[in-house]
DNA sequence: CAGCGTCAAGAGCAGTGCTCTCCATTTTGT
DNA sequence: ACAAAATGGAGAGCACTGCTCTTGACGCTG
């Protein structure tokens, strides 16, 4: 009830965020794949079975961690954003600050942009952290009332309810033809930084600095800013 | 020597494709993180040891079944491209059978355009079969050469380096901006797969064939058919 | 302070990848 | 044609995994 709790409560808390902090560590350095519970649990000086007490099943345990992350590189592209002044400079700082988070937590990011690793659940409660950073993309593109596409293909009732609702859902009613462009832009950042993580790149564009530069602006261009 | 081996040549050839099949339908049930050799060891009526003559490790398993869906998704794009007429109608078969094949195959997809499995290895067989649907890609935008773009952004020397020596190993010569631009859709491509099957897309476009389809319009403009 | 709920610990189960030894069979060289 | 060499299957076994269940101790609360 009141704001300080038991120490039981509090106990557990703290205990809660050093497992996940230890994963998390673990995550870093073996993958997800080679995470294990008896490991996390032997560092923190504990017998595997009272992690049980925490975490019911090692996917719940991936799937915290997953959440987290898609809220780390939500902040991050958040917090790269100025907030005002050109459009192109903010969009320029919210795609490199999620690239650079990317690079930085590897793992992690295949943790929530790679191959859905446990039975196949997308857990509801990743939808809303999930779309932070394309909010934040939406946030600068909106903000800058970007012109028109001067080529627009006719597009199907159905993809038009989508982009309509989904604009609705960003709390701001753009047009149909620049919300698509939207996520055509966001696939695109995604699709761009898990191709050079995950190699595909290797042999073409590498190091990639430069032509993500590149496409970072090409991309502006795409939706109008 | 002959082109009839000895009957253990055979034998031996007849098993490796038995086991790398039985993969793969496990595969298909239980994704890669549940592939066990045991069981297909078990489902094969042998013992899990004698499966290491014919495999060395699982990992070299999974990366037997890498490369065979880079080859099987890459002959899908080439077959499903006429060859000849209309160019942006030859860039919709090539884009609509990448997807189905994706779709069709979502697990071997998942292996191939999701988190690298093992300890990070992106095997140098796999860099090979890797890049046939961007070369069928490819084929279709040289063969009609493409209008330069209207807007081309300066380009870092670098990556204007990494462009030409790309053109000069897909045996063509194409302008540089043509070039980045055909990495951008096929990045494009594969990011938008993998933002359907991995659940990106749910709560946005789902389902994801109208989009795909537009989006399939949108790249062909992108560059420049 | 008694009783209830919480939690660490340990043993144990079923499963995994992988290695090693042993043996039968097949291939090969003389 | 026969012995030597290679091959490949079977089985036992190691070290590890996620997870469950029981036991006993501790802290919180009525």
């Amino acid at each position: 009830m009141t704001a300080t709790k038991t120490a039981r409560e509090r106990a557990r808390a703290e205990l809660t965020r050093e497992i996940k902090d230890e994963a998390r560590r673990q995550l870093a350095e073996v993958g997800a794949h080679g995470l294990s519970l008896r490991a996390v649990a032997r560092e923190l000086g504990m017998v595997s079975s009272a992690l049980y007490r925490y975490f019911p099943s090692r996917d719940r345990l991936l799937t915290e961690l997953i959440i987290d992350a898609y809220d780390a590189v939500g902040e991050a592209a958040e917090k790269a954003d100025p907030g005002k002044g050109d459009p192109r400079t903010r969009w320029h700082a919210v795609w490199q600050a999620t690239r650079a988070w990317a690079k930085a937590h590897p793992h992690e990011y295949a943790l929530i942009y790679g191959s859905p690793i446990p039975g196949y659940r997308a857990p509801q409660d990743t939808i809303v952290p999930a779309a932070r950073v394309a909010q934040a993309m939406a946030k600068v593109l909106l903000e800058a009332d970007p012109h028109e596409p001067a080529v627009t293909a006719p597009m199907s009732a159905e993809l038009r309810g989508q982009a309509e609702s989904l604009a609705r859902a960003l709390g701001a009613h753009a047009p149909a033809e620049v919300v698509t462009r939207l996520i055509g832009a966001w696939t695109q950042l995604f699709g761009a930084i898990s191709f050079e993580l995950f190699g595909q790149y290797v042999g073409s564009v590498d190091p990639s600095d430069a032509y993500f530069e590149h496409l970072t602006g090409q991309m502006a261009d795409f939706v109008g800013l």
